[in-house]
RNA sequence: GGAGAGGUGGCUGAGUGGCUGAAAGCGCUCCCCUGCUAAGGGAGUAUACGUUAAUAGCGUAUCGAGGGUUCGAAUCCCUCUCUCUCCGCCA
């Protein structure tokens, strides 16, 4: 959510930024709304001052029967008044908030401008793609061949886009989720969290995903209210949302590992090989929650912890820093971090790192107390995968595979695999 | 799932229709006093929105949430929700 108040003073700036995301956005609707919801406000508070006034005048003692009877005429005539001005002000103002609900995040002013994926810039690469002297398969023959990845099994129990793992391959899917977890906790100085995969649509509002990306989202049937989580972003995020935290307390670095769960609607026909796109799939996320100043130091030390993943798999991999058209909802930059596929000789994406800035915060009304000015400010809150589990464990098998179709496991991941070398 | 109890400010905890945005205590901040590692005195101390140059005033709202009764509700009524205790069931 913006600030009502950026929208009202600078309103060229806003709509300038805004329209950087291709998209079009009417500030001049919502403006005028806004303009006129805050009249009737005005007009509500005022008559209501009137009545609290003869009401307590009635209380008071002194005050004889004629006059008292008259207070109450008086004030049940504001109540007439008051009931068709409340009803228009609950009508005005839902539609302002459905309004700046749907408005995306405002884009640093160093996101590039561009149309889609391809104007994305790389600002760096790590590793060399390996040369193989044989014609590298991709994972799902290495999968299949070995028979640990099942995907007819899969879409018999649950239908397209699910795999099922099996012994080395379950153990080195679990193993990777370990040793993420170990790195960010351990090394980069976050602090683990168990979190619920089933959240209310408040929380999906907090971060951006409702009202305007249902459709992306899994409902739960029966349930009025539930909805399984796209991210970890949703619940660690929320964890903070309605609270005012002590500066004491900031940085806060969060890490979990939870099962994620996207429709993938408007992705048909894309990725639908393999396992690079699914509906279920496991990711450690982390999130920075952080004083407004400090969120751009956070997005750089956030990608690295990313990062840092990757290097110690030995993955190639480069960063790219979306353009303002790829750019997310609710971020106001992004970092992709994407791993080297031999198969598609592509770099693909295994973890995207974002500033949202007080934009989630906003929604979810989380605040710090800024000791400078002694306000209740909004804190800046950043999120990024670190990293999406399905993907990295595809990048393992294709970049670590043999000739034989064997896949050799990586140093450092051993020691959570029971020492085994070669799977 | 059944039965009961309860949700008040940072915390503890008063408050059953107006003088309560809310007593008191604790905590915290500032000031005063005190010559000693103590204590005492005073003031202040929620959030959001609107208005405004203003984080000054003023106004409105908020005592789990929503609705109702009433001139007027933290206080009465209804619905929901969450927490706790007991029983049942269960990984």
């Amino acid at each position: 959510m913006l600030d009502p108040k950026l929208i009202r003073s600078k309103t060229k700036k806003v709509a300038e930024n805004l329209a950087k995301r291709d998209n079009n956005f009417d500030l001049g609707v919502f403006l005028d709304l806004e303009e006129s919801s805050r009249k009737i406000q005005t007009e509500i508070e005022t008559l209501r001052s009137e009545k609290n006034k003869l009401s307590k005048q009635i209380g008071s003692s002194g005050l004889d029967e004629t006059s008292k009877q008259q207070n109450i005429e008086k004030v049940n005539k504001i109540n007439d008044s008051l009931k068709a001005s409340e009803s228009d002000f609950e009508k005005i103002s839902q539609e302002v908030k459905k309004l700046s609900l749907e408005l995306p995040n405002l884009l640093d002013e160093s996101v590039p401008k561009g149309k889609d994926e391809n104007d994305n810039l790389e600002i760096r690469n790590w590793g060399e793609p390996k040369e193989f002297n044989f014609e590298p398969k991709d994972h799902t023959e290495l999968g299949e061949k070995n028979g640990l990845i099942d995907f007819e099994s899969a879409s018999k129990i649950s239908g397209s886009r699910f795999a099922v793992m099996s012994n080395d391959y379950a153990l080195l899917h679990r193993a990777l989720i370990h040793f993420m977890l170990d790195v960010q906790t351990n090394e980069n100085g976050y602090i683990e969290h168990y979190v619920p995969s089933i959240v209310k649509s408040e929380s999906l509002v907090g971060t951006g995903q409702l009202p305007k990306f249902a459709e992306d989202q899994y409902k739960i049937e029966n349930e009025e209210d539930l909805y399984l989580i796209p991210t970890a972003e949703v619940p660690l995020t929320n964890l903070i949302r309605e609270s005012i935290i002590d500066p004491s307390q900031l940085p806060m670095k969060m890490a979990a590992h939870t099962p994620c769960y996207r429709q993938e609607a408007g992705s048909y026909g894309q990725d639908t090989r393999g396992m690079i796109r699914q509906h279920q799939f496991e990711k450690v996320e982390l999130v920075h929650i952080v004083k407004p100043e400090e969120s751009y130091d956070a997005l750089e030390e956030l990608t690295s912890n990313a990062e840092s993943i990757l290097v110690k798999l030995n993955l190639p991999y480069r960063v790219v820093v979306l353009c303002s058209s790829d750019t997310g909802f609710s971020a106001a930059k992004t970092y992709d971090i994407e791993v080297w596929i031999p198969s598609q000789e592509k770099y693909r994406e295994i973890s995207s790192c974002s500033n949202c800035e007080s934009f989630q915060a906003r929604r979810m009304k989380a605040r710090y107390k800024n000791e400078e000015n002694g306000q209740n400010d909004y804190v800046h809150t950043l999120n990024g995968s670190g990293l999406a589990v399905g993907r990295t464990f595809i990048a393992i098998l294709e970049n670590y595979q043999n000739e034989d179709g064997s896949v050799t496991v990586p140093e450092a991941l051993r020691k959570y695999m029971n020492n085994k070398e070669i799977i």
